[in-house]
DNA sequence: ACTATATTTCGCCAAATAGCGAAATAATGT
DNA sequence: ACATTATTTCGCTATTTGGCGAAATATAGT
């Protein structure tokens, strides 16, 4: 039931629905979700925790940055089927494609030059 | 977005996956379900509205009670997965054995007896 | 018409949560 | 060692939410 009840509680944002979407391209940085959100790195840390919590992202660190990325194949049928579900449900959204938009213009800059923008 | 939201906002409440579990031997009346988990009959009633709002269940009135149960397959799409999803999720967990247990019990005990013991 | 009963709505309180900025942590570069 | 940078943690505030009881609504019985 608890970890039911963390999936639904982290799928239950607006924002955390948005990053499982923008890591369907693949892995992102921190400063990456937070330049396409436009909210606080504090608070999109929270975001993420939340959603690792609940075992819908995998995080990696490398060198200054931490990447999060959507589980692959061998996580659980719970946490698989609850991806599919969003992804398929939000599919041909406008959010998702403002989102994507806005995403394929992030990873054409610099990522220090994107980072730099949030932490001053 | 909206709809998406209000279903897993809907599915984050211990007590609201509770209630689809249950429904899912039959439709069932607020006094039902309110002897099921001992709460006010206010606080089911908000609860059944806010599953109800999601698309979650449906209800019918008839004399003076109101029936919810689980839509059928002419349901959305998104609806019967998200349903599905909760079903296979906690199929084989103690919370779901020990409702189901009790709602044998309630099922078996007349209607109004049961509503006395709630409205007085 | 009036009473009884099932459910919903409303007003309130306590707990949980999203947001921020500041401070702490961790890793890199000088 | 020290400064810089990316992320996280902490403390705070505003909002949301789950719970209750009382009042309102709707329906059935007398």
């Amino acid at each position: 039931m608890q970890e039911l009840l963390a999936i639904t509680k982290a799928l239950s944002d607006p924002n955390r629905v948005r990053t499982l979407l923008a890591l369907q391209g693949g892995e992102l940085c921190v400063c990456q979700i937070t330049e396409l959100f436009g909210l606080a790195p504090s608070t999109i840390s929270k975001h993420l925790s939340v959603l690792s919590h609940a075992g819908l992202v995998l995080s990696r660190k490398t060198e200054r940055w931490v990447y999060y990325r959507l589980p692959d194949k061998s996580a659980p049928v719970v946490i698989r089927e609850a991806l599919d579900w969003v992804k398929k449900s939000m599919a041909n959204t406008d959010v998702a494609a403002a989102d994507a938009r806005k995403l394929k213009i992030i990873l054409k800059t610099d990522l220090t030059e994107i980072c730099r923008r949030q932490c001053r």
